[in-house]
DNA sequence: CTGTTAGCGCATTCAG
DNA sequence: CTGAATGCGCTAACAG
């Protein structure tokens, strides 16, 4: 019953184990001929490299690691549960195993990281949303512990990531709104600590601004990533005496909470007051109203950060370049649009997206 | 830079590796004045034992993993993208790492499990929805890999699995409707390879005949766990020249589509048609309206089954005992109910549940 | 092109 | 109570 070893194939062909291990390893230095021969019996003899010794011999652990944070964790930010699932995919090309850790709290996450890095559980880590002072990446560039962000990271982190164009995106969303003839726009984001928050809230104003619109600080609500942070965060913004005609949120779930708190006020999303998301997540198409939002190409994403990643495993860590990918604008129906309005918009291009009953991509040209 | 070893930290303390070995273990057969003497150097020292070593030694791999099916994969079934959050937090609990995949075609499924396994890279898996062959929980049986199911799975497979009681859920909800009036219901569910499908259907059929009224196969669709698959189901069902009143769904994914559908007729769930959903997902009670739905308790569920998987990595294992968990109603408004309907409602209890201000939770007792 | 020699770091016999 | 010896299964120098 036990596996069969490099040493039982290496004796059943009368052969080194060294010799059966570069053959199978394709090293170019074993005759065509006897690497056949050893492939052959091998395959027969159904071996298959015990990986802990493979590992322990090569200083490796085969693995990349995730550490979901505490509000994902609760299920809160479903953009990356979709976002694993693609990673995950792209992994198993590469017979790399993916490890994924949830935190619940801070004090977990920390330990969490420590256990993976300490323990050489992985080879490296791909870090969702960088924060302000991130500890993660200090920690694990202290630990010289490769990893890649999904997310825009601080130049001085030097952790090269990829990311959509937030501000980019987040000025072609206000300027759809805008263009909808919305001149009281409200935002609701997250905390200040993550990167992602300051730059589509840069880019909101920034859209504010362009659009000759002006800002108004009452407008403006803290979330979490959540449906429950928008959903709280959205009825702030309702209780004003003038709310806003339009509520940007920073991602599709707090957009999803914001949009059943009009509800519960017995306002309706997409009529009464607009709402966007930003992500695209796979339920936003699905909501009521479907939501008009930004797409992040996550199988892309999920590619080039594992390729990116992989880079990093080399002895030569090449120059680290990070990608920020062009945002490209969702418009269903949380926005106030119909078909027939978003015939009318300028300068777009409409193209078709799945489900194709669903929706409507627009793609706009940069100043359209 | 290289990290301390156990020889290192022997070494150091002019002892060896054997005793730092055993002290560092736990053995009962070390001075309690030497193993303090070592524990304390060895932290000092910063040692953490190499994870392939140990593993290597002990023929373990540390880790548990699952291979998420096709459908779940691309972000179709939110519900185990919330179990596996809970799933990861109680095995980082108990120092296992998770390892998870995805599969996004049978082929790769297979592919998949065969890699983890012969490669040793788990010591055991996870199996969402057992199906009724399941090639999967026979590889491992064949391959002697522990296995625990979430979801009941057939008794000839002889793997224990923690799932609620389908069939008395499904009782409760078309009761519920009955109630409500409704004699036209419809049902979505999926294929009839996943036993979930099978028990779901079957508590269907019961609570329809146990109410006394008549099975409509018009009515019943299927399916695929996901938004997409209730969105063209429920479209069929809404095509039909006497659509059915009210549609209960195989879980909150589908229910979430068909609501999509519905509306996209002009029609409103909850008013018009009743709908309900099964999982409550974290977004049931941000749908509109908010999903009546059966309450599926994920950390209840992921402990169990941790606690089961690793009971069966014991050398002794112990009979296996399955759980069947209670279900519990959860009352929103997708059934068409508001607040005083019910209080009307006889022989339930009301709770509370979170998000308190969306939900209302009602266990109802056997014969209510 | 192939074999010999050495460990990777640890846990476990078996003797003291 | 402790230590010396052994090998898990594999890969990588280094010779031939």
């Amino acid at each position: 019953m036990a596996r069969t070893t490099l040493t039982d194939v290496a004796k059943a062909l009368g052969l080194s184990t060294t010799t059966v291990s570069r053959a199978l390893a394709g090293y170019p230095d074993v005759s065509e001929a006897t690497r056949e021969r050893v492939r052959a019996t091998a395959q027969a003899m159904g071996y298959v490299p015990n990986r802990q010794a493979q590992l322990l011999r090569r200083k490796r652990a085969g693995a990349v690691g995730i550490v979901l944070p505490p509000t994902s964790a609760t299920g809160g930010d479903l953009l990356l549960s979709e976002w694993l699932v693609r990673v995950s995919a792209v992994l198993q090309a590469y017979e790399l195993d993916f490890v994924v850790a949830s935190a619940d709290s801070l004090g977990s996450e920390q330990e969490i990281y420590r256990r993976l890095v300490s323990g050489k559980h992985v080879d490296g880590f791909l870090a969702p949303y960088p924060r302000v002072h991130d500890w993660r990446l200090d920690f694990l560039k202290r630990e010289e512990v490769a990893v890649v962000a999904f997310g825009r990271s601080q130049p001085e982190d030097h952790v090269p990531f990829v990311s959509l164009d937030d501000k980019k995106a987040m000025i072609l969303l206000v300027k759809h709104l805008a263009r909808l003839g919305h001149t009281q726009i409200g935002f609701i984001g997250a905390s200040e600590e993550l990167l992602v928050q300051r730059d589509r809230w840069m880019g909101f104003k920034e859209g504010i601004s362009q659009c000759g619109l002006e800002l108004n600080s009452d407008f403006v609500q803290e979330g979490d990533m959540s449906c429950a942070g928008g959903y709280f965060a959205a009825e702030s913004l309702l209780a004003l005496q003038h709310p806003p005609t339009a509520i940007v949120c920073i991602n599709d779930a707090t957009a999803l909470g914001a949009m059943r708190a009009l509800r519960q006020k017995g306002l309706r999303p997409g009529k009464d007051i607009a709402i966007t998301g930003f992500d695209d997540i796979s339920l936003a198409s699905y909501a009521s109203p479907p939501l008009t939002t930004i797409h992040q190409p996550l199988e892309e994403i999920a590619t080039q950060l594992v390729g990116m990643l992989l880079q990093r495993f080399e002895k030569t860590p090449e120059m680290e370049t990070s990608w920020v990918l062009q945002p490209t604008l969702i418009i269903r129906q949380s926005c106030g649009c119909d078909v027939s309005m978003r015939q009318l918009a300028s300068g777009v291009h409409v193209l078709t997206a799945s489900p194709r009953h669903l929706t409507s991509t627009v793609e706009e040209f940069e100043n359209a």
